[in-house]
RNA sequence: GCGAAAGUGGCGGAAUCGGUAGACGCGCCAGCCUUAGGAGCUGGUGGCCUUGUGGCCGUGGGGGUUCGAGUCCCCCCUUUCGCACCA
């Protein structure tokens, strides 16, 4: 009778056995060769694993897993992100306390992760929430306080409603919170920042040299926003102490600069408004300072551009022209100078605004083949904004006839030989704001003294704990709830001694993550954040998979706090990933996962019925691993009759002993080696387990019993996919000890790979009529003799004179007649 | 609006230095086996025409380059993602 394939039973011997022999714990100090794999760890959630992390991590895993077959030594961790406003939530959801629940998640996730059959190294497991932990995230705060990169400034910052705490800009999407989904408003508060704008040229030029899949550098340097242009000064009539200074990216256009625009923010609106105009100033003012932040962001596209006349005047330092100055809530304080030159013919905002309000509109760029033709009188239906060397410049004075893309250039090195201007850069991106005015994170480790200020907590007396407290549920207040416990709160100044209260707020859950992966070697030393022999060894990361949501949140901030530490003398490397692989996402039967559909694959329930490995490599078979797939329910029997038969070939007979049976599965032996190394290399497991299925198809073709050397290649590289299953089999094809425990991966003969005899296609004149078979390398004399007495090619040719052949050696074969 | 990626059988997806489109799998069809089977085995499976042999069509649509185009070029359509009053 014929032994079945029991999953469950294979996988909990297999996990046992690996637990007892330590298999996965990876020797820090003494591997020859470190390999550093990497992937995100999970928020441990109340509902567990979700089988997107699953697929996540799979893949992650197998990239481990081959490696290692390879001879590497393998570092692979897993921690925990288990701080963070979604726990809190949760936890207030659930009326528990997150010091109670967070343990129980993390409990149930590692249940799970171990019945997967991960190659976690379990010793070296990180808790963000354990005070061993945010001990350094606290100390990493100081080092970059102490280096001027942290600072506290009051500003406008997202507010949350519903999580009532701050955002970084990051963090609001489309106006919303990405936690939950709330309309996010503007608050003007205190808050700590880091100034992550000192590294947006570093983190754009490093992009041009890590190994990240593109998609993902491209997400970022899109956050980033580099533009280049010119700062450009307006003189303001009747207040010669004062400049207006303007950020622009076409100084080109300054000739058509017909006026100006203030953001209702800027701290000249007050001071240069005319009597007259004031009371209506004012009041415009006022009611766009009422508005959201996002209020006024969605207006662009919703309303009627607004604004008022300040009634002052600037000069056009081109033109000498006097041009009205106005205040607009088009205009934003966050970017630039938060004023700007409005050139109403070549910029469509300023074109609505100027339309709206009668402003004056003056062509100064026109395409370059009707320069000769130009009516400067011509009214203009809407903005023209091309800018190449196509266009060039009229109204310009000296510069008429200008190609643009040259007057760009021009234009400001007039300028800045003039002393009115100079070349500058802007970027979209923003300081990283850290606070969060909520309970469960660390403490942000400072004092603030009534006689000293600010004061860092001193590194002697971190951790700064946080405590337990009874009623963590965020307020409207602003203050976050650790300003409840007095005992927390009240403290003695380390400076003067004085009266001093703590920071009350926590810091942002990404400072966490930032730099998880740099503790993971060295979570057993406590006296130091990272010990610098084992970070020199193991870090940088060589391979960091994970999800692109996280291109301009934690892979940013992890890079830039990487190179803070670097600069700051704490770590030998600026970029913290050589290489970074975004996974794609998981849908079902084509619909996107969620609770509220109900369609969510709860990998428990397949585990059970099908077994962990059937699971993992049913996720790596759905398609591209760096593009995701689609579950489909009925698929996943595909993989288990693959394993079944697999089982079935090495359990239930004898395999006869020599080398492949006939050169030709030889070929296809090496062949699928070849396939599948370098398909593993470079993520495409779909393919790679396609290959496996078809050479099993071809050494078990007719019914045939394979040999053992033609299998136990095959049981090698299933193990990355399917580690219990091939552990298995590849004991009972004699072999001991554990198959990941030296370098296994099989080799392949690259003159072997390919076989001898190729199918040609034969076309006659470019259409197909028959294939032949020829000797690999054949001649095209050769071929071309073959091809003709194809009798289908004859028929074809009926007897025509070949005119000429188009050859390509071992493929193709093109008669024309 | 700007930027990017992608459109291939009933389905998931293979194949892009231009060279036999549809690997592998799901599903479906036929046969075998079985007391039974949501099990297993064998074979088939893009469409249309054809007794067979074979022929024609076919990779979102239209044009082009080429002996030859899913692949390269131009235009258009659709979908997804990112950014969005960023000056």
């Amino acid at each position: 009778m014929a032994e079945r394939y029991d999953p469950g039973a294979v996988e909990s011997k297999w996990q046992r056995r690996w637990e007892e022999a330590g298999l996965n714990r990876v020797d820090i100090d003494g591997a020859e060769r470190p390999f550093y794999n990497l992937m995100m760890y999970p928020y441990p959630s109340a509902e567990g694993l979700h089988v997107g992390n699953v697929y996540a991590f799979t893949g992650a895993d197998i990239h481990g897993r081959f490696k290692r077959m390879q001879g590497l030594d393998v570092f692979e961790p897993i921690g925990f992100d288990a701080f963070g406003i979604h726990s809190e939530n949760f936890a207030l959801e659930k009326g528990t306390h997150p010091m109670e629940l967070i343990p129980q998640n993390i409990a149930n996730f590692t249940r799970q992760l171990k019945q997967l059959g991960f190659m976690y190294d379990w010793g070296r497991m990180v808790d963000v929430t354990q005070p061993e932990y945010y001990k350094w995230t606290q100390w990493i705060f100081l080092q970059l306080f102490k280096g001027g990169l942290a600072e506290r400034r009051k500003a406008p910052v997202n507010w949350c409603p519903s999580c009532k705490t701050v955002l970084a800009n990051e963090q609001v999407i489309d106006g919303h919170c990405e936690r939950c989904s709330t309309l996010v408003t503007q608050r003007f508060l205190h808050q700590w920042f880091f100034k992550i704008t000192d590294y947006a040229q570093q983190l754009l030029d490093n992009l041009e040299w890590i190994d990240w899949s593109e998609s993902t550098k491209r997400l970022q340097r899109n956050w980033i926003g580099r533009s280049d242009g010119a700062d450009i000064e307006f003189e303001i009539v009747g207040h010669p102490d004062k400049k207006l200074r303007v950020f622009t990216t076409r100084p080109d256009t300054l000739f058509g600069a017909t006026f100006m625009v203030l953001a209702p923010e800027h701290p000249y609106v007050d001071e240069i408004t005319t009597r007259e105009r004031r009371a209506e100033v004012q009041d415009y003012v006022q009611r766009a300072l009422a508005m959201d932040l996002v209020e006024r962001k969605k207006a662009g596209e919703e309303r009627q551009k607004s604004g008022v006349d300040t009634g002052a005047v600037a000069i056009n330092p081109a033109t000498g022209e006097e041009i009205p100055i106005w205040v607009a809530d088009y205009v934003l304080m966050e970017y630039g100078w938060g004023a700007i030159m409005a050139v109403p013919a070549h910029d469509e905002r300023d074109f609505e605004f100027a339309k709206g309000y009668r402003l004056p509109i003056r062509v100064v760029v026109i395409p370059a083949d009707q320069y000769e033709s130009f009516d400067p009188d011509a009214e203009l239906e809407a903005a023209f904004t091309e800018h190449t060397e196509d266009e060039v410049l009229v109204n310009s004075g000296k510069f008429d006839g200008v190609p643009a893309a040259k007057a760009i250039k021009d234009i400001t090195a007039w300028l800045e030989k003039e002393g009115r201007g100079t070349f500058a850069v802007n970027y979209r991106v923003h300081d990283w704001c850290i606070s969060r005015q909520r309970y469960w994170g660390p403490p942000i480790p400072i004092i603030h003294c009534e006689n000293c200020g600010v004061v860092p907590v001193p590194e002697d007396d971190l951790p700064v704990v946080l405590p337990y407290v009874e009623n963590f549920k965020p307020d409207e207040s602003g203050v976050g709830p650790l300003a409840r416990s007095e005992e927390f709160l009240n403290v003695d100044c380390p400076n003067c001694g004085g009266v001093a209260k703590r920071e009350t707020d926590v810091s942002d859950t990404f400072l966490d993550s930032a730099w998880y992966f740099i503790r993971y070697p060295s979570t057993d030393r406590h006296d130091l954040p990272f010990e610098p022999v084992r970070t020199k060894k193991w870090l940088p990361v060589d391979m960091y998979i994970g999800g692109e949501e996280h291109a301009v949140l934690h892979l940013m901030y992890s890079r830039f706090i990487t190179m803070a530490l670097h600069d700051l003398g704490h770590l030998p490397f600026e970029e913290p990933y050589h290489k970074f692989r975004k996974h794609g996402l998981i849908i079902r039967e084509g619909a996107k996962m969620s609770k509220s559909r109900g369609n969510v694959v709860i990998p428990d329930e397949y585990v059970e019925r099908y077994g962990a490995d059937t699971l993992r490599s049913y996720l790596m078979f759905l398609g591209p691993y760096e593009e995701g797939g689609d579950f489909r329910d009925q698929g996943i029997a595909g993989i288990s009759r693959f394993f079944d038969r697999v089982w079935d070939t090495v359990a239930n007979s004898e395999l006869a002993d020599g080398p492949p049976e006939t050169d030709e599965l030889n070929h296809k032996l090496h062949a699928t080696i070849k396939k599948v190394t370098e398909d593993l290399a470079g993520l495409q497991y779909n393919t790679a387990i396609a290959a496996l299925m078809e050479y099993l198809n071809a050494v078990r073709a007719g019914g045939r019993r394979p040999r053992h050397s033609e299998v136990e290649p095959l049981i090698a590289m299933i193990a990355p996919f399917a580690p219990h299953l091939a552990e298995e089999l590849w004991e009972r094809l004699g072999n001991t000890p554990s198959v990941f425990s030296g370098a296994n991966w099989p080799q392949y003969d690259a003159q072997l790979a390919v076989s001898e005899e190729v199918d040609i296609a034969v076309q006659v004149n470019g259409r197909f009529r028959a294939t032949i078979k020829a000797p690999r390398g054949a001649s095209e004399e050769e071929v071309r003799a073959l091809a003709l007495a194809n009798e289908a090619v004859q028929r074809h040719l009926d007897g025509v004179e070949v005119r000429k052949t188009v050859f390509v050696s071992d493929r193709l074969i093109n008669l024309l007649v």
